[in-house]
DNA sequence: CTATCGAATTGATATTCATCAATATATAGT
DNA sequence: ACTATATATTGATGAATATCAATTCGATAG
């Protein structure tokens, strides 16, 4: 998908109308955010700093596969970083990516 | 739906884990972002402040129900205000709305 | 090199969602 | 009341998504 280390977009919202391939790509980031176990995910982490993968099942209540599916969709869209310790995978979050979105949404 | 005049929720996405209910609440604004044509109409008629509901079909170049039925759910979630003048519907931004959101993600 | 354990992928299923054509509702003017 | 126009609702359909069980992949330790 999109690459992380890009800057996502556009002045904000509510300044100028955003134009198609903006909109898209904003549509992306807000798309990962619009579900409440990836909503709790992201949370949970960007408040311990990070997490690691093994410990998130528990916090939304669901399966290991289902897990791992959410993190990825927000490695994905550029809002947690994925890194390898020894056999664990560790997330933090990438609070430029929400910088962004916060600048996208406001004024 | 939700309450338009009542607060959003929760304190930042960054600080602190949100509960279910939060997430929830965070998970169906976000849901109605999650969209390029419902983006692009927010944003339209947030840089216009505010727009007829005529004039927005040929703005993400769709129907006239699919169109109704987009910002149907921007106003559901309390990001659009809606006011019948005569005959035409004119949509305007809740920005208060969009403030609490950033909030939610922000630090 | 093999066994083990954590995480990702695959395949399947049920649900949600975007979209449009057709229809209904509402508002204004004659 | 009748007509015309703006918007919302209904019903149907195809596409996307969340979820899990089963499997595979990857990394470390013996």
């Amino acid at each position: 998908m999109s690459n992380t280390n890009q800057p996502l977009c556009c002045p904000p919202l509510q300044t100028s109308p955003l134009d198609q391939v903006d909109a898209k790509r904003l549509a992306d980031v807000f798309k990962a955010l619009a579900d409440p176990a990836r909503l709790t995910l992201l949370s949970h982490i960007a408040s311990q700093g990070e997490a690691c993968a093994c410990d998130l099942p528990q916090i939304i209540n669901k399966s290991q596969p289902t897990t791992s599916h959410h993190l990825s969709q927000l490695v994905a869209c550029g809002l947690l970083h994925r890194e390898q310790r020894g056999k664990w995978a560790w997330f933090s979050p990438n609070r430029g990516r929400l910088a962004e979105l916060r600048d996208a949404l406001g004024d």
